[in-house]
Formats: C-alpha cells, structure tokens, sequence
DNA sequence: TGCGAAAACTAATATAATTAGTTAAAATTG
DNA sequence: CAATTTTAACTAATTATATTAGTTTTCGCA
C-alpha cells in the first residue's frame, strides 16, 4: 500500500451519510463505518468524539443540505408556486437521502448551536416565501408550522413505506399541498380558521 | 420478600411502555427493563424473544391504542367535527404515550401481520369518517394519507420539541386542521386540486 | 406429597463503543 | 538534511448490552 489512507471529517461524514442512505440510520456504527474507511474503530476517534458526536454532524448536514434544496428550488419563483418548488424540493431532499434526513430528525442534542441556527434558517426562507401574502406575523407562523407537518409527516410516512396502497403517492402530495395552499388563501381573505374549535 | 414476582408479557409491556414513555425509546433496553421489574435481565427471555420483539409488540400496541382513541373521539360525530375530534385524539395519544408512539412509527418488522391489521383499522375508521362525503374513492384515499401526514408530522415535531417558538401550538394544530377540512370541502366541490403541478 | 412445567437464576458468550497507551508517519524547524 | 514535534494511525483493554446455555427453584396439580 503506497501511503497511509488520508481520513478527515469530510471524509468520514460522506461515508457515514452514504451508510445512512443506503441501509438506514440505525445500521451506522462505528464498526462499520471503520471498515468501509478501511480503518481500525479507533482511529475514527481521532477526528471526532464517537457516534453520538458524528450523528450530530449529520443531523446539521441534513438540514443543511434541506435548505439548500429548498433555496434551489425558490429562486426565480413566487407565491403558490414557490410553496409547491419548495415542497417539492423537500421531498426530493428526503427520497435522495432518507438517512441523512433521518438524521436530522433524530439528534442526539436539540440544544446544539450550529443545528438551530441551520433549523431557523429553514424557517425564515418558508417565511419569506410567505412574505408575498402579506399575512399577519402570528398567522404566517401558524403556516409555517403547519407546512413542515405536512412535509415532514408526509415523507416519514413514505419513507417507512407507510402508505401501502398502490395509489400514486405522487398525486397524494401534489392534492395535498394543492390543499393547504387553498387554505392560505382563506387566510388571506380572513376566513377564520379557528371556528368550531 | 413473600412470594416470586408474578411476570407475564402484559405487565412487561406495560412497565415498557412506562420506560419508552418517560425516558424515550431509545433508553429502553432489557437491562433496564429487568432492573424496574426486579429481575435478572435474561428472566425477561421466558417471555418474549428479546428486545427486537419487545418493540414490535409496543408497536403493535401503540397502533392499537391509536384506534382505541380515535374511536372513542368519533363516536356521535360526523363529518367536520368527527375530523376535528379524531385529530384532536390522535395528538392526545402523542402527547400521553410519546414512546409508545414512537414505537409504533419505528418498529423492527413492517411485514408483521397484526402490525399492519391493526394500522388498516386506523385507515378504515379515517375512511368511515369520511364516508358522509361522498367522496370518490381514489380521493378519500389521497385524503386520508393527507390527513395522516398531517397528524405525524406535527405530532412529531411537537415531541422532539421542534416548535421553537412561544407561539401557541394548540392553535396552529386547529388552524392546520381547519385548513385541511376546507381542503376537503374543495374537494367535495370538485374543485381540482391538482393543477399546477 | 411429589412430579412436571414454568419461570426464575448464574455463568458464559458475543457484539459494540469507547479509552488508554503506543507507534509510526508526516510536517516543521534549526 | 537531520532532529523534533505533531498528527493520526495502531493494539490491547474496558465497559455496556443483548443474548444463550445450562441449572435450579417454585408452583400447580394429580
């Protein structure tokens, strides 16, 4: 073997998130990770602080990598066909990497810096996409809020091959989103949307 | 100490359920089981196969008491606030049994038989409630994975404390629900949902 | 009362993460 | 360019957990 294999966080965090990709976040261990590196468990030590550590990173890559999914897709558009990019982009995000994304679900510290600052930033690009409805700052909250359920609820369900029936999952999503964009646009007339409640 | 601990799977299940809802799935472990039971760990092995089966019997359960719940919230509702009350109830069961319902969204065995019988009931009841529609069938379907989405993703993010903001969260659930019935109504109008995309 | 099944136990094994301590390669500097 | 310092690998040992094997105890019942 010509020279010593060159390991760095970069390095190891592709590996890992190729790991969580392919045969899901819970089969990442060190172990393994060690082997596809062709290293010894130990040596993995020396770049980070052990598993909980190295799923932390995935977890703010995740989010990240969510954002910049979202921004792609955003740009150049506006109002119910933004919301339909960016959704859409989300999806995307999820089906290309259903560990990475699970990282960034399931982390080991919600208290992390770095991580909320990556989760905010999400946030305000869903708000400034909702800036074109003029809404009510507490309303474009609730918005936000309920656009994440639906697109984090949506793709975890896919992803754990949720929805059984053969029924395009495709159409499902489009008519669901179709729907809650329906219901901005209550909003924005001032339908009240809290009634019987 | 008077006679043996009397063990059996039931209370077992219930002293998991215990430690998944107080402390997380993740920090339920046969160890840990066993020492809240006042046994030596392999005891737990005359009962059930090990751990993996331990969570798929939680799962199973969880599902279960899902039912149990939006059944009870449906009984001598219709339409509208039938929708209202079994959304109302799947959150409730979030809220009192986090572990156990995030049992039943990550179990070991998908094909399980029972798993799967006890999740249709959950879709046949959502289906039921949607009966007084009229809705075509397809549609029902894509709206009951609509409503579905809705309800794990916020119950989810609520759980892992996602909703970071002091913003009342009650509210933005009945927003996002009320939303999701106007959604339907369009529907029922045979509005199409799908444009656009 | 004593037998057979059920259900506990102890002891041993396996797998994973992690830590301690060591060594070798690479980079830096006099 | 040789000596030294640093980095990053290694081996060996430790810890934590799940699990299995084999044994013993307890309980219900004939």
């Amino acid at each position: 073997m010509s020279r010593r294999m060159k390991l760095d966080v970069s390095i190891i965090l592709q590996k890992a998130t190729e790991i969580a990709d392919e045969q899901g976040l819970d089969q990442l261990s060190i172990g393994l990770l060690a082997e596809k590196l062709e290293v010894r468990p130990p040596s993995l030590y020396n770049h980070l602080d052990g598993l909980n550590e190295l799923k932390q990173k995935l977890a703010i890559q995740g989010v990240k990598k969510l954002h910049e999914y979202m921004l792609q897709a955003a740009v150049g558009r506006s109002g119910d066909d933004a919301i339909r990019a960016i959704s859409q982009a989300y999806l995307q995000l999820v089906r290309e990497h259903p560990g990475l994304y699970d990282a960034s679900s399931r982390f080991p510290d919600a208290n992390d810096q770095e991580l909320q600052q990556a989760q905010e930033s999400v946030v305000q690009l869903v708000l400034q996409v909702l800036d074109v409805y003029h809404l009510q700052e507490e309303t474009a909250i609730h918005i936000v809020r309920g656009l994440r359920s639906i697109l984090h609820g949506f793709s975890s369900i896919e992803q754990m091959g949720g929805f059984g029936l053969p029924l395009d999952i495709n159409k499902s999503f489009s008519i669901l989103i179709n729907t809650f964009i329906e219901g901005i646009h209550a909003a924005t007339k001032n339908q009240n949307l809290e009634m019987n409640n």
